[in-house]
DNA sequence: ATCAAAGTTTGACAGTGATCGTACTTCCTG
DNA sequence: CAGGAAGTACGATCACTGTCAAACTTTGAT
């Protein structure tokens, strides 16, 4: 391979193996509402999304932060497009290590994103 | 009703309705590895526990807050039998608020049990 | 060559929550 | 009724984590 990808150029950490995270760790990264939130958006879109196409309510340095721990906890998957970080929600890797969790969270973020909605 | 059953003369206040819990609340309770492993026994003896047949690697008093924190995030109803004070996962009503977190919770908890007991 | 856009890194700060010991309450037992 | 068992309540620590601003890096456009 003469060339690196453009998608590897951008020296991202490696990203975790889904079956050594333990279910502390992936608690920990889904107990935050701005973490919940980015996985809630990456499902419904169904697609990747850059990290500045998801609103957020915090500075762009806590948002990179919250990018981090998602990406810790074997959550999403990150790669470069340009000067844009896309996001890629782990969906199936994910449910095979912690089947049914995705499901019910992100089941729960939507409930309650309508009720706020409905208010 | 002349007399007040055993089971609620120890004033323990009023278990909340598990539609009022958000799901922010119950992450913040199931997060605690120590609270995470009081349901997961609960789940396993599928009988009601007292407090002190739990073995936690905190003192009572930490102990008594992890249950309060349990109770108020509608995972567990409290009541006293003498001095013991009683806990019962309530699971149905938990699963019809939140399908399948429990299951997947569970899951988690057992797979990571059976590692430790191996090693 | 510049410039702007998109994120990252670093350091500091503040709020929260887990923890403990001590003192207190209730209930059962001898 | 005295003693113990089972928890609770209260305050005080202490560590962690979310937050931001400021300075920096990299990439794409003009």
């Amino acid at each position: 391979m003469a060339a690196a990808r453009q998608s590897e150029r951008g020296r991202i950490p490696p990203h975790p193996d889904v079956r050594a995270i333990s279910t502390q760790q992936v608690l920990e990264a889904l107990v935050d509402p701005v973490r919940r939130h980015i996985v809630g958006e990456l499902h419904a879109a169904r697609e990747d999304l850059s990290c500045g196409t998801i609103e957020l309510p915090v500075s762009k340095s806590t948002a990179t932060h919250h990018f981090h721990v998602l990406r810790e906890a074997g959550l999403i998957r990150q790669y470069y497009v340009g000067t844009s970080r896309m996001n890629a929600l782990r969906r199936e890797e994910f449910d095979e290590v912690f089947p049914g969790l995705l499901r019910a969270l992100v089941t729960g973020h939507a409930r309650e994103s309508d009720a706020r909605r409905e208010a």
